[in-house]
DNA sequence: TCTGGGGTCCTAGGACCC
DNA sequence: TCTGGGGTCCTAGGACCC
């Protein structure tokens, strides 16, 4: 537990740790020649920008900035595009969670670029430590990483930001007193407090709160209750140094799994978009089982492009609950298909569809219906551990390829350079 | 002019995060 | 011509119960 901002010297310390620009950041470390140039990459189908780099930044590029309005700027400023090269990302993420690992005993995992962990234990200097954190994940990945330190975890996503601004602060902000949490929170808009976005930082600014210090010393907590809920008034209390967010060691199990993805041509014929939601049923699936899930609840979707202008948007969605829980991709791939024929209408091109899955139990917590048998179908088990072996999609339960075949391959995928013998690095 | 009171559960949608 | 994907939590209000 935390303690009141008064009492320096016992303060918890946590440190939130951030890649910076992380996906353009492992583009580059391949690619040295990328050095000082502008990089960004893109989402699905090569639409928005998902990743700037800090000179990507400077021209002026946007984040979720659909590309085709940002190419002409980008190629005149020599800037490098990458499409998405998600298992790259992942295979640096665990590498750098895995050196995390030996500099603290409680880590905890936040996103696939960022991690708080507890520097109890550590007091004698943090900020030191923190620095060797950071030499040493730059050293061993070449991805570098800004470190923020302080009590509570809003303040340590405030540290980091400030770690981020402040070249002088060499990618290592700490916030461990009360005088300097003050009027270092001066320099933070509402807006960049975690957990406050556009709506909630109009209803403060109304009320003529500008920043983070003005919030923190703001004591209405009625008023801040009913405006921003309650977890606006826990962020007040973590500026305060109270500590509200817990430290999740262990990730708990989703509560929902989707799969979805937009697509480029849009599609018309039902059996399309069945070919493509039997690709996001499969991975949806893979995720229920690698999580060790069933599922009892399944969602489609499907939308017209919402960018059309004189085409009223389709956004139609159908549920359908199960006797039993399954976590059998074969069962649900049925019923996705049914769900699909529900809700499709010729002559609509649909600009994105996908599968939800819901109301997930735990394997071995199965509860059979009065009139079925709950099972885990073995053959799924076979299924999985052949594709872990020999690789996704070895075998599969429909023919994805009427999907994949029709699909732009993304134009500028960088080599798995970690994570595929063919495309290793030749030296 | 009049139409009880109080509780729980569920769901859709909003807001936020990366 | 071209605009991502995958999550969580909270609340208001409806449905339902006695």
């Amino acid at each position: 537990m935390g303690c009141g901002g008064a009492c320096d010297s016992s303060f918890e310390v946590i440190a939130l740790i951030d890649c910076n620009s992380f996906y353009c950041s492992c583009e580059q470390v391949f690619r040295p020649d990328l050095l000082h140039r502008a990089v960004v990459v893109l989402s699905n189908n090569d639409g928005c920008v998902i990743a700037r780099n800090r000179e990507a930044k400077a021209i002026g590029i946007p984040m979720g900035a659909p590309y085709h309005q940002y190419e002409a700027a980008l190629k005149q400023n020599n800037a490098a595009v990458f499409s998405a090269n998600f298992p790259l990302y992942a295979n640096f993420s665990n590498r750098i969670m895995n050196i995390l690992n030996s500099f603290s005993d409680q880590v905890e995992v936040y996103s696939i670029d960022e991690a708080f962990i507890s520097l109890d234990g550590h007091s004698t200097d943090v900020i030191a430590y923190c620095k060797v954190i950071r030499e040493t994940v730059l050293k061993w990945t070449g991805i570098p990483v800004s470190i923020g330190i302080a009590p509570t975890k809003v303040l340590a996503k405030c540290a980091n930001k400030l770690a981020k601004q402040f070249p002088e602060s060499n990618g290592v902000f700490a916030l461990t007193n009360t005088s300097l949490i003050d009027s270092a929170l001066k320099h933070i808009d509402v807006d960049d407090i975690w957990g406050i976005a556009r709506k909630q930082a109009q209803k403060l600014k109304k009320r003529h709160i500008h920043t983070a210090y003005e919030f923190k010393g703001w004591n209405n907590r009625a008023l801040m209750l009913s405006l921003l809920s309650k977890t606006g008034v826990q962020l007040h209390d973590e500026l305060n140094g109270i500590a509200c967010i817990a430290f999740q060691l262990t990730p708990e199990p989703r509560k929902s799994i989707r799969s979805s993805r937009s697509f480029k041509p849009e599609l018309s014929h039902v059996d399309d978009i069945a070919a493509a939601l039997s690709l996001f049923t499969t991975r949806a699936m893979e995720k229920l089982r690698k999580q060790h899930s069933m599922t009892q609840m399944i969602t489609v979707f499907i939308q017209s492009n919402p960018f059309k202008a004189h085409v009223p948007t389709v956004r139609k969605a159908q549920s359908f609950g199960l006797l039993t829980a399954t976590n059998d991709t074969i069962v649900v791939a049925k019923y996705a298909r049914q769900l699909l024929h529900h809700l499709h209408e010729p002559g609509i091109p649909i600009k994105k569809a996908g599968i939800i899955l819901d109301e997930l139990t735990s394997e071995d917590a199965l509860q059979d219906s009065l009139f079925e048998t709950a099972n885990a179908n073995p053959l799924m088990t076979v299924m999985d551990q052949i594709n872990h072996r020999f690789g996704r999609d070895t075998i599969h339960v429909a023919n994805h390829q009427r999907f994949l075949a029709k699909r732009r391959a993304p134009q500028w995928v960088s080599p798995q350079y970690t994570t595929k013998w063919e495309e290793l690095r030749c030296v």
